[in-house]
DNA sequence: TGTACATCAGTGAACGCGCGTTCACTGATGTAC
DNA sequence: TGTACATCAGTGAACGCGCGTTCACTGATGTAC
């Protein structure tokens, strides 16, 4: 017999049709996109009421926030888990894995990538809640990046550069220096750069396996921000 | 007096009209995004029948392809202008004058910036008539790339890269090395995702000034991937 | 130069559709005694 | 163990709104003779 899960049948039926509405909404993205994910399409899908969805959703923008909290939550635990699969003394495999890991989320996931980063949907603002989750995947990077400059401690960086990247430069506690983590912000926006291009196609006609130039890709930024 | 343009008053009216639904179509952009465009509210705008934009696009999506053409012809233009302004043999200034110009024109144009970079409009499907100044931007930069490597002339290349980079080591009729051209698609990919990031929110906490940021990377990019 | 006709821009009503959200309600499930 | 009450899920109608597109129409502008 299986476990009494906390809260009772009740609570279990309600995770689980919470659940199905947000399998639905996602289906809604791949065909119709974020901005006009529709509470009644939905409903109809899921053979019930358009008002019983507000049993679980107070409006479709909370929905929106939950998929895109989920999406978040969905691509870091693919990374974090590919990532430390490593060696930890590998940076640039870890930074490698992270990267292709990334890629292949996008992938199998269009809609998901396109709803976290994509173009924001219009008229939505993002909720605090969102930012945690958001963060866990960069944190990932700058953690290879500081394990990499270890020995290294410096005081903040007055030039130009230490003053752009301020505010990540003082999260990593002053232990990368400048251009070293600008070259791991290229190679960060290189990642989706090269994602971007091939999902929403602008690779047609130029890059013939998007696969291969990106692995490619890949191993050439590590060489050149790891040491 | 002024030129008699052709056609006649009644065609020079039609033109005019024509900028001004395609002008607050552009500012609707801005507020709504692209999926929920709409020609009602144009009207609206313009004090006419909805009725009436049927008689200067024949639907939603011909407009949409019409804002998408103009898009991609005004970067264009303000990309081949900065460019043509350095001197031939000076590659990287060239490199750099057309990141820095596309990130400018981004920057102030963020809703035509999305239109054509940013998320495809789900359930639109662009016509083959916006490939050719989609292509002029991309074309700016592989002349670039082109004419820095005058020198080479290479077979075609067999190994994995160069099968991935086909296409478009076919258009530049193997005139350039399979790892270069890797590089350059690098690049070219660290622009768009730099771009975004700064645009779509990504850079929150993060990076404190983009501007120095992006010229950094437009400079480092230069030497990386030219002679 | 004037007239007759064709062309075209713009109107306003209508069709048929979709949406988010609210509300009073029914009936089933859970809880306390 | 049984009963009374509270909680909650789900319903269906309604409000008020928006949309793209079509159509028969009016009236002004352009063209040919």
């Amino acid at each position: 017999m299986p476990e009494k899960p906390a809260g009772g049948v009740r609570a279990r039926v309600r995770a689980e049709l919470t659940a199905e509405i947000k399998a639905a909404a996602r289906r809604q993205l791949a065909t119709e996109g974020a901005s006009s994910l529709s509470l009644r399409a939905i409903a109809r899908e899921l053979g019930m009421a358009s008002s019983a969805i507000y049993r679980y959703f107070a409006s479709r923008d909370e929905l929106l926030t939950a998929l895109i909290i989920d999406a978040y939550e969905d691509v870091a635990s693919h990374i974090e888990a590919a990532e430390s699969q490593c060696e930890r003394a590998d940076h640039r495999g870890r930074f490698v894995a992270i990267a292709t890991t990334l890629r292949s989320w996008a992938v199998a996931n269009p809609n998901e990538y396109a709803l976290i980063y994509g173009t924001p949907v219009p008229g939505y603002a993002a909720p605090t809640d969102t930012i945690d989750p958001a963060t866990r995947v960069p944190i990932t990077l700058l953690t290879v990046l500081v394990e990499s400059h270890v020995s290294e401690t410096s005081e903040p960086d007055e030039s130009d550069l230490g003053q752009a990247l301020a505010d990540v430069l003082v999260f990593t506690n002053h232990s990368v220096p400048a251009d070293a983590m600008a070259l791991a912000i290229e190679a960060w926006a290189e990642i989706f750069g090269l994602i971007n291009l091939e999902m929403f196609g602008h690779f047609k006609n130029a890059v013939t396996n998007p696969s291969v130039m990106f692995n490619h890709a890949a191993n050439s930024m590590a060489e050149r921000i790891l040491p």
